[in-house]
DNA sequence: ATTTATTTTCAAAAACTTTTGAAAATTCAA
DNA sequence: TTGAATTTTCAAAAGTTTTTGAAAATAAAT
């Protein structure tokens, strides 16, 4: 396969497979584009790259920063911004694992812990069934909680190492 | 909060959460539903506490026990199908992960691996940042690959035991 | 074999999301 | 300042996904 071919095919796969992971096509496309891209690039070598408008480049930049996987820098003597992917896989993991965290599962769970609490006669089927599912999900999303924020604050090669050896 | 009260913020908070995780807003409402329910329910029942269409429970349904989270059930003496859902939150959240795994995760991978070796000039900037990415992703893609398998194969105490020990 | 209950299908409608592009705002240099 | 370059905004258009509901198919009872 020619290096232009497999890049457009890493491009289109992974917009494909943002859209699973709650990210949108267009913004996976363009963490490819800089993921893949040795040097950082500008608003309108992103719109020609991807052909895409100046107001789509612009919305999904921002949202790949504020989700922490872009930056933009300002390279000395130019006039125009240009942007750039973190490229360590891990770190983007673990990126997007804290804002995950942060954005779906803790509230989530703060939501479930009212929901526990209910009045009047907790003894019919209906009521222990809703308490049980409840606190059961509960449960397990504060495991998940824990584990992940232990995932965030470590180090790349001692997490996977001693994630090794656990599961060897 | 009354029982009635906080089974349908459950239902409402669980579908919005459900979009975020790659399965549309009417099927976790539906899974919801069934959670908390605690005898199985047939079609005109989801339809009548949803208030939603015949074709759309029939289809949500049967997506649902795609994933393998809900099974439809035939009660003796009783002409229509019921349904239920899965109640233990760790075999939801390994069926969940399993099915996941197929759809996205073993996919990707597959193609990274084409992705990964190209003709021509490997020495570029280009094609070294390109080969670095992608093999970046595969390889922290198999690892987690691999924890995955894990935890699906896993006994839930022995598994969360361990894991707490660890993680303590 | 016919009727009745129930489930499935699927084309069209509704709802929702993303994209565009031109105008407004901002930034920088002369 | 003023003007050119660049970025941002946002209403409307395009695109996508979900929902509806009625007709077709299937299954069960008489």
């Amino acid at each position: 396969m020619k290096l232009s071919e497999a890049k457009a095919q890493f491009i289109s796969s992974w917009g494909a497979f943002g859209t699973h992971w709650g990210i949108n096509r267009t913004m996976a496309q363009i963490h490819a584009l800089l993921l893949i891209s040795p040097d950082p690039l500008t608003q309108d070598d992103i719109m020609e790259e991807l052909n895409i408008s100046r107001g789509n480049v612009n919305m999904n930049t921002r949202e790949l920063i504020s989700w922490g996987l872009v930056d933009r820098v300002l390279l000395p003597g130019e006039r125009k911004e240009f942007f750039t992917a973190e490229k360590d896989i891990w770190k983007v993991a673990t990126q997007i694992i804290k804002e995950r965290k942060k954005r779906e599962l803790d509230p989530m769970l703060k939501l479930l812990a009212q929901l526990e609490d209910i009045e009047g006669d907790k003894k019919s089927k209906e009521a222990k069934q809703f308490i049980d599912t409840v606190s059961g999900i509960r449960n397990f999303g504060g495991q998940a909680d824990k584990m992940l924020d232990v995932m965030i604050r470590a180090d790349e090669s001692w997490f996977l190492g001693s994630l090794l050896k656990f599961f060897k």
